[in-house]
DNA sequence: TTGGTCAACTGACAAAAGTCATCTTTTATC
DNA sequence: GATAAAAGATGACTTTTGTCAGTTGACCAA
């Protein structure tokens, strides 16, 4: 099968965009050749939480939630990985089983890249470990405001913030509808409440004129409105 | 003035446990020239949100809560640190303020290691670099799972766990109490509720026969009752 | 001892969030 | 296009959590 020139990572722009463009040329190519693209439909599963991963993925199209059952049964979206993304590398640097699912949220192109490719570059590059050391520390200090929102603010504000977030994150289509669009449930699941208070706190946004929906498309009407929100007013 | 020998860092055993444990001897008496050590009296701040650090701070003694305000303006309490944990860490590494506020539990010692020590030694020991690389990557879980907890457990459920924690973790007195003694405020800003449904719910824990208080202390008597409490029965 | 301060505690109420049942709309599939 | 399945939406109700106002009790200093 021939391989087309942006299959190699050497030439994937993706890398740009996470710890791997401290990579040198040849490292580059090593994981190419070991690596394996997979396309994963929609609703398809990358991992379960509980598993020891043999690699991490590289994100080259689509987007995935990462999420977490809590001991009560409920899910909790915890993250979501888009382009240049690369999952599991946590749980592989800290030798753990995953605590999170990886599910596709739509169609999705990934590249798996074995573990050893990434431990060895990190036993051998230092550029390379301190890229990933400089992003894991970023990512925790998200976490800690994750959990300081999770844990003070109302389901108000904490939807609010997941509308604005996949606002500038995903941005919108040419209609201005956001361009991800996820269910009632997942969105419930990220803002980390039941689909039944966030269905009907979307009807509350709708009438105070902050967004509109057209099936289950949302486009945010005023930005600042939600900003001032999601602070408490 | 005459220099203790535990007061130099190559002799210290509080770096065994944490990431300073991957340097060399003469790394270590190159931090050791250049450290601080400093006393913090209970309710002292070490550091406060925004802040710019100019350096990582070793625990020797005591106990800090690393806490952070919420838009609503209410404290949140992230994580205790205790004898060996290195604070201020991670936003030195990713060379943001910190999001976070320390302040001293009880009365502390801590080393003052400037930061060009620590980002010296990140650029040429891997060693050193990925053995805070692992142990952020261990924090991330930790924080993943902090983060599952409070969107999805209840105040009930988040006390009971904050209990077996504070019990596993700081341990108990002659008398069996807790031995890190916080007051009622500081233990709903852990679990992350109002003072007074803490202390309700405290007094239905008593009720229940799970935990014994005198004064603001207190004795977990039924650990598997508040362990299945914790999980939702 | 006395008063002052602060933390612990309590009661009454309001607001927020969760749950269950049901109905409607959308979407997918044959 | 018919039909089944899934997702969205709504009503009624319960439980959980927050808030305000106040009392009690411990501890400290004058």
């Amino acid at each position: 099968m021939a391989e087309h020139e942006e299959s190699r990572c050497e030439n994937c722009i993706i890398r740009e965009l996470n710890s791997l463009k401290a990579l040198k040329k040849e490292e580059l190519k090593a994981i190419s050749d070991s690596k394996v693209s997979r396309r994963i439909k929609k609703g398809e599963a990358l991992f379960k939480e509980g598993e020891k991963l043999g690699g991490v993925y590289c994100v080259r199209g689509g987007v995935s939630k990462l999420s977490k059952i809590s001991d009560n049964g409920k899910d909790q979206i915890v993250k979501i990985a888009s382009k240049g993304e690369v999952m599991g590398q946590r749980s592989m640097i800290s030798e753990e089983a995953t605590n999170l699912s990886a599910v596709a949220l739509n169609d999705m192109e990934v590249c798996f890249i074995p573990k050893d490719q990434i431990t060895d570059r990190i036993q051998d590059n230092p550029a390379f470990t301190q890229a990933i050391l400089k992003h894991m520390a970023h990512e925790l200090k998200i976490a800690d405001d994750f959990i300081v929102n999770m844990a003070q603010k109302t389901v108000n504000q904490r939807l609010a913030e997941v509308l604005l977030y996949l606002s500038t994150t995903f941005g919108t289509d040419d209609e201005g509808y956001l361009a991800l669009i996820l269910s009632r449930a997942d969105i419930a699941d990220v803002v980390g409440t039941a689909t039944e208070l966030c269905i009907r706190t979307l009807a509350k946004f709708k009438k105070q004129g902050l967004i509109e929906t057209k099936g289950k498309r949302i486009k945010v009407l005023d930005h600042s409105g939600l900003e001032k929100l999601k602070d408490g007013f």
